[in-house]
DNA sequence: CGGATGTCAGTTCAACTGAAATCC
DNA sequence: CGGATTTCAGTTGAACTGACATCC
């Protein structure tokens, strides 16, 4: 499955440590950082690409499997576009993308949105309320691939994780 | 900065409480699964745009950058770039692309390995490894974008994903 | 009017597939 | 020979910029 053989040694652990060498007068928590950030970039990797492929036989990626579950999970199974990319986080552009490519799958339609002339709604249909909830089903199954850790640890890595994102202004106050 | 502004409420734990609401039966770690994941996803975004600003005013982008440090904490400053993909975990193809990219910017040359005639090397360019070492000292005091949390929370991020990794087949042993 | 909404055209970047040439 | 290394051509996906029409 993974594009290469395992290495006899952890990558990251070695880069931290050909850190600490060549960086010795840094503050203690720089090497710390270079660690973390670079098993998230790794984590985030092996995740995607495990999410990807349990997604496949549904056709669709795991971008547009978070934008159809924000559509089950809303009120009427729609959702101006503007509101798509707020709670996304994507921008404009990608969200006319992704809906483009949800419509043509047929799991999702548009309408002009009744409360707003300049708005679309992006609706679910039945098909693709179908497919959301397979899917749901696959990845709850798995775990959503993340099978090694446990609940206590699954819950660390949410909290540690909550503190960067609202520093970085996702979202106010706590 | 963000193309966002920020949202009144925690976007990943509302996702939480409303997996619980529609998915009552699941085992317990499922909604503590998908806030992890939906958080390292997050986390990724976040991190890579940061540290893709920090290393814009050289001119390479964070995968780019990942390529130099490795050539940079190599014995002689240079690689095959086989290595280099199982080092990064990257294919060959990405590879080749990184290295044609790094070239075209006079930060590495290629040569043919003398002891491989199948093989070429990546070898650092006095230049590459000045933009290197800049970058390296840019990055080290932002903390790689991660001054959110301290050295301990950080030691943390790093084990706990490192189970992830290793259950992965990121690397054999421990 | 200024500002928000959505689309379009075009770009960049990363990652991939499949095929091929080269050499161990 | 089988297998490893690298490159090439082409595709996909995500994210971006800038411009624009539309409408509040």
């Amino acid at each position: 499955m993974p594009p290469q053989p395992p290495l006899a040694f952890d990558p990251i652990e070695r880069a931290g440590k050909l850190w600490e060498q060549h960086w010795p007068g840094e503050q203690e928590d720089v090497y710390a950082a270079m660690r973390a950030v670079t098993s998230i970039m790794r984590a985030h990797q092996i995740l995607l690409a495990d999410l990807d492929a349990m997604l496949r036989p549904y056709g669709i990626t795991f971008s547009r499997y978070e934008a159809l579950v924000l559509l089950m999970y809303s009120r009427n199974g729609s959702l101006p576009l503007s509101k798509i990319g707020e709670r996304l986080q994507v921008h404009a552009t990608s969200v006319t993308n992704v809906i483009d490519r949800l419509e043509a799958a047929g799991l999702v339609r548009r309408e002009p949105n009744p409360h707003d002339g300049r708005g679309t709604l992006a609706v679910l249909t039945a098909q693709g309320r179908a497919v959301a909830t397979a899917a749901t089903g696959d990845l709850n199954s798995a775990r959503f691939g993340m099978a090694a850790l446990d609940g206590d640890q699954l819950r660390e890595v949410f909290d540690l994780l909550r503190r960067l994102r609202l520093v970085a202004g996702d979202y106010a106050d706590d």
